[in-house]
DNA sequence: CTGAAAGCGCTTACAG
DNA sequence: CTGAAAGCGCTTACAG
């Protein structure tokens, strides 16, 4: 069944498809198209239930009010959530959000930007991976807006939102002295993006403004793509081996592992052993005890990011380039 | 900056754009140009790197290869995990997503439902409320495929995917019987949809095929959308009350409050109080004890979506609508 | 106060 | 073997 088109409405209106146009993009007034004629072609409009071929629009106007959203996994709930947040925020303004995930894959981070493109979308929000700094370098030359969000690409100037990683870090092990521990270990990936290697410089530098010496055996990288199964057995390994007393768990999915590990060989979280994990999760509030972790403030990141775009969007000229680092919030339980 | 058209590439070549064209939608053969033609424009199209404008294309065939996807929120994680699965099948077959959340408003669902029909989407996912059982059978009227999922509308005749929801809770009460159990509680949600009411339908079955009768009292209805604190607390109340000996839990985060509620209460699940969680959570491994749950297959969900979405594209013909009922599975811990 | 016409970038039936 | 032209459904500069 054929829908409708502006067509069918200004000929049941008798009137121009300009005039129909206009009123439906409320310039009518502007236009000083008559009272009668507004109301008698919105009535047809209302009854037929015609709504504007947004392809076409968007072929003229050459925008699509859509947004594309490039990040590593839609369903990691750090992802998810500010898929979600983003969504809202964004349709609120009038645009939708068409998202896609990378997979840690350049090659098609890469494929899904050039789909984008030959979409149109007005905007692109994009957690990085390295690798693509030469596309999306392209796409600002092509004038488009990008943010960059969790991770940065330093080799090129986009604007960027994202939390301060390196502080939370910090703020976490500074904790971790103050109760007195000694030994503390960081458990991390062995990936190399800066919101990754923030978190270990955090962790150095507070070792190093309380004198306490860097012991590389106490910081495990464990290979990202590797069994959970071998993670846990590294993490395993770590804790029975030193007289470790703490650990930071660089990413929340480690700290699951490791929440895991220390189950099966039944080391008990409590005065004399600490966890802190590095991004919240249910599991977390619910775990005996409660487990403390680096809470990354999402509303404000996606309000940020969404803010930003609209700028972009909404100014003619090339804005510079921003960054804004948003802090992390250290939630202590137990 | 403009990017390039196929007049582009046509007038760089000097050939007709109708050629280019055929080259670009693979039909060069079909249309037998010659190979020096179709080397030459290839070769302009590869250093030029020139993507064909997907709005134009779509204006002008009619769909868009876009599939658009609507569900009730995309941070929840079944339909974060779905989504995932469903963008990497549909990635892999040439075709995007497009989603939004409802958030469960009758109002939103309608308003996304046009808002994809303006858009031309190929066709429909969507996980529904009720209300908006017209909107859906228009879109049916009109031709496109719809594929309702996770929960369906009894009104409607519309092709669906979901899993064996009675089956899945008769089963867990069965097992709760076979441990002994005799004072069984539900905790479900007060909304009317067939994928919740069907869990309380289980419920009341295995009891009555085992000769238990059912009581009241023992089922507790939460109201949807109700603070968590609220939750808890009539959790507890239910638990302290009767000499509950087991609790299915109609969702995962329903199960979720129900775990805090009992550490708050201090009661301990063991040989004479057990739990099932219906939908699996990362918590749910990692809770002291390990918590059962009930597992949809995502993966067999999400692979029958897009076959039957794929089948629908691809037959002229309006094909009868197909629903698919997937067991579910109980998976018991400790 | 209103309309005829060009044009956005494609695809495709038709013609040669 | 290849091209001119119509048309998808809009918006908008221009004209009256």
């Amino acid at each position: 069944m054929k829908s409708l088109s502006i067509k069918d409405i200004a000929v049941k209106a008798n009137v121009s498809i300009t005039t129909v146009s206009f009123i439906i993009n409320g310039k009518a007034k502007e236009k000083s198209i008559s009272e009668a004629v507004i109301e008698k072609v919105e009535k047809i409009i209302a009854e037929s239930g015609y709504k504007p071929n947004q392809i076409a629009r968007s072929l003229r106007t050459g925008n699509s009010n859509i947004i594309g959203l490039i990040i590593e996994d839609i369903s990691n709930s750090f992802f998810s959530r500010i898929a979600r947040l983003i969504e809202d925020k964004a349709y609120k303004r009038g645009y939708k959000i068409i998202y896609s995930s990378t997979e840690n894959s350049v090659d098609k981070a890469k494929e899904l930007i050039n789909m984008f493109k030959s979409r149109k979308v007005d905007a692109y929000i994009i957690s990085p991976i390295k690798g693509i700094e030469e596309d999306i370098q392209m796409l600002m030359n092509d004038g488009n807006p990008v943010i960059l969000f969790d991770r940065n690409l330093p080799d090129i100037s986009t604007s960027y939102v994202g939390a301060d990683h390196f502080n939370a870090s910090y703020q976490s092990i500074k904790n971790f002295i103050d109760q007195g521990k000694k030994n503390i270990a960081l458990v991390t990936i062995d990936i190399n993006v800066a919101q990754i290697t923030e978190r270990l410089e955090g962790y150095k530098k507070a070792l190093e403004d309380s004198g306490i010496e860097y012991n590389e055996d106490l910081v495990l990288k464990i290979h990202f793509n590797q069994e959970e199964n071998e993670t846990i057995a590294q993490i395993q390994k770590l804790l029975q081996h030193k007289a470790v007393d703490a650990v930071l768990f660089a990413t929340n999915y480690l700290a699951i592992s490791g929440l895991k590990a220390l189950k099966q060989i039944d080391k008990k979280i409590g005065d004399d052993f600490a966890v802190i994990a590095y991004d919240d999760h249910e599991a977390f509030e619910l775990h005996t005890p409660r487990i403390s972790a680096i809470q990354q403030p999402l509303e404000e990141i996606a309000e940020t990011i969404i803010k930003m775009i609209l700028n972009q969007l909404s100014s003619k000229a090339k804005l510079p380039a921003e960054e804004v680092i948003i802090p992390a919030r250290l939630v202590l339980r137990d």
